[in-house]
DNA sequence: TATAATGATGAATTCCTTTCATAAACCGCG
DNA sequence: CGCGGTTTATGAAAGGAATTCATCATTATA
C-alpha cells in the first residue's frame, strides 16, 4: 500500500539524484531507502528506478509516481499546518447563539474586530433554536450562548457581561409619557409589542404583569427593532426593551421610556459555555473583548420623564 | 506524523460512525483504531473525536482532517490504479526515433491505429538526436528507433520490418527517362537534392557514387518530400527515395524512377530496442503492428522505363 | 435494572522497518 | 588495467511501533 514515507522517499531520492543523499536528508540509512523502494516496486509490480551508470533514473511508472508524491506531499504539510493552527487556538469556529433578540446591535461591535483579529475563525450566529439556547449549547450546536437567562445546567458555565435595565417605551404624545414609572395597572388597555418569542421568555410578561395578575390588552409580533418601535412611535403599541437600546433610538423617534415598577426591570446579560470545552486562545479573546464591550450609552432617559443620560 | 493509515481510519470512522464497524472494515480491532486516534491526536496537539453518548463525534479539528482524508485517499486510490495500469502494461509512453526522413508516411500508418488501441500510452516521435539515433536510444533518450542502418551496439536489438529498395527520381522529361537503370557516370553533371542529413548516411552517396569514385555535379538539401520532388519534376535536380515513396506520386508528378546500378539499392528497415526493456504489452503490439504495416504499393514503376508494378 | 453495545486502557506480542555488515557494480585516475 | 572512492543491493539481526487480547467504564435499550 502506498504511504506517505514511499512518496517522500521518492521525493527526496528525485531531488537529490542519489539514495544515500536522500537517505541522510531523511535521516534514514541507504539501506532502508533501498528496502523501502524495494517493498514498493513489488507491491506496485513495476520498477520504479534503475541503475544508469552508478546513478538512478526513474522509469516512466517512477516518474508518474514523483509528480503524485509532489502534490500529495505538499497537500500533507499544509492539512498538518492547519492542524498545527487548531491545535494552537488560532483556528477554529464559533458558533454563537443568541436569545437575546435586541442583542444583535452590540453583538456586531463584539464581532467586527474579533474577526479582524483572528482571521482563520469563522463564526456563525444562530438566532433560531429547536428547543432552547441552553439545549443547544449542550448539544453542541452551538459553542456559546448569549442570554439574559442563565439556567443552570450541568456542564455549563455562565460568565456575566454587563447589567442593563428592561424600560418601557411607548409614544411621546402617550399620555403616560409625563411620568416616570409605569405601573402593569396602567397598561391593561395597552397593545404589547414584542419580537417573536413565547410568552414566558419575555421579561415584561412574566416579571411585570403576571406578578400584578394582569396582563396587556393584545400582543403582537414583530420582527425587527426599527420597526417595532417606529410602530410604537406612533402610537400603534407599547414595547420593552433594553435602556441602552432605547438611548440609539430617542434622537430618531417620538419616544418616551419608562420604568417598568418601583425598582425598574433590572436585567443582567451572560455568556454561556461549556465546561468541558477545549480552551482556546480565540475563545478567551472573544470572551475578554465581550466584556469589554458594554453598550454604548449606558443610561440613557426619555424625554423628560425618565433621568436623564448619567 | 500523518500517514495514510490515519486518513483511512477517520475516513471509515466517519462513514460507519463507530470505531468498531470502522474496524471490522479495516480488518483492525476496534482497540488498534482506538490506539491509532489517540497517538494521532497526541501528535497532532488536538483531539479529533469526543464521546457523544456512546456514538463518537467529530471535533472541529476531526472534521477538517475528514475532508483532507476523502480528497487525499482518493488520490491515493487513483495513483494505485494508474500504477497499476504502469505494471500491466497498458499505460506508459513511447519515445520513437526516427533515422529514415521518408518513413513518415509510413509510420503514421502505424501510429493512428495503435493511438486508438492503447490510450492510456503517449506516443513521441523524436527526428532530431545529439549524436546518433542509436545513441539516443542507448541513452534512454528514445525507447525506439526505426533505422535503415542498424548498427550493432551492445545491448541492442533490431527486428527488421521490411525490405525496399532505393530508387533514382527524375523528371519524366530528362533524358534519362527512358532508361532503366542509373549508373554513376551517367549523373555527374546532375544536382543531387537530398533530405538534410550528412553525407554519409545518404545512401546514394555511400553506397553509389562514392565506390564508382565520382559525385554528382551539386548538392541541396530540401527539408519535405513534396517540395522534394516538384523540384525533380520541374527539372531541377534528382533525388533517391524508397521505392513504395515513390510510387505514391508517380500519379501526381511527371516522374520516372530508375534503379541505381544493376542490382539496385536494396535497403531494410528496421526497429531497433533496448534488449533489457521491461517488456511491456504495448510495446509488443506496436512491434507486432509495426511489422504488419507494410508500405502501401510495395513495388511501384517509373513511366514505362522501370517494369510495371508486380 | 439487567443487558447489549461501544469506547478506553495497559500489557504482551507480533510484525514491519531499520540498521549493520558486506558484496557487487561502476567511475575516474594514474 | 587495476585500484581507491562511491554508489546501490542484500541477508540477517535488532529495534520499535502498531496491533491484539483481556478487561473495564460508560451509555443506551428493553
Amino acid at each position: 500500500m502506498l504511504e506517505r514515507t514511499h512518496l517522500a522517499i521518492i521525493h527526496e531520492v528525485h531531488r537529490l539524484g542519489t539514495l544515500t543523499a536522500a537517505a541522510r536528508t531523511l535521516n534514514l540509512s541507504q539501506s532502508a531507502l533501498s528496502h523501502a523502494i524495494r517493498r514498493l516496486e513489488q507491491q506496485a509490480g513495476t520498477a520504479l528506478l534503475y541503475k544508469h551508470g552508478r546513478r538512478l533514473r526513474f522509469t516512466e511508472a517512477g516518474h508518474y509516481l514523483c509528480g503524485v508524491a509532489e502534490r500529495l506531499l505538499a497537500q500533507f504539510d499544509h492539512a498538518e499546518t492547519i492542524l498545527g493552527a487548531f491545535a494552537a487556538g488560532r483556528k477554529g469556529s464559533l458558533r454563537i447563539g443568541v436569545e437575546c433578540h435586541p442583542c444583535q446591535r452590540w453583538l456586531v461591535r463584539v464581532v467586527s474586530p474579533f474577526l479582524a483579529r483572528w482571521p482563520e475563525v469563522d463564526i456563525d450566529i444562530r438566532r433560531e433554536f429547536q428547543f432552547s439556547g441552553i439545549a443547544a449549547l449542550m448539544q453542541h450546536d452551538i459553542d456559546m450562548l448569549i442570554t439574559p437567562d442563565p439556567l443552570g445546567a450541568a456542564g455549563l458555565c455562565f460568565t456575566p457581561l454587563f447589567d442593563y435595565e428592561m424600560v418601557l417605551v411607548i409614544s411621546r404624545s402617550h399620555p403616560l409619557a409625563t411620568q416616570q414609572v409605569a405601573r402593569p395597572a396602567d397598561l391593561t388597555e395597552e397593545i404589547l409589542l414584542s419580537y417573536p418569542v413565547k410568552d414566558e421568555r419575555l421579561d415584561i410578561l412574566s416579571l411585570f404583569f403576571t406578578p400584578a395578575q394582569c396582563r396587556p390588552h393584545g400582543h403582537k409580533h414583530v420582527e425587527d427593532t426599527e420597526i417595532l418601535l417606529r410602530m410604537v412611535a406612533a402610537g400603534r403599541g407599547i414595547s420593552a426593551i433594553p435602556d441602552w437600546l432605547a438611548a440609539e433610538y430617542l434622537n430618531e423617534l417620538p419616544l418616551s421610556t419608562l420604568r417598568l415598577g418601583e425598582d425598574g426591570l433590572q436585567k443582567q446579560l451572560y455568556i454561556g459555555r461549556r465546561d468541558k470545552d477545549r480552551p482556546a486562545p480565540f475563545i478567551d479573546c472573544f470572551l475578554e473583548m465581550a466584556k469589554d464591550t458594554k453598550p454604548a450609552p449606558l443610561r440613557a432617559q426619555g424625554t423628560g420623564a425618565v433621568p436623564q443620560k448619567s
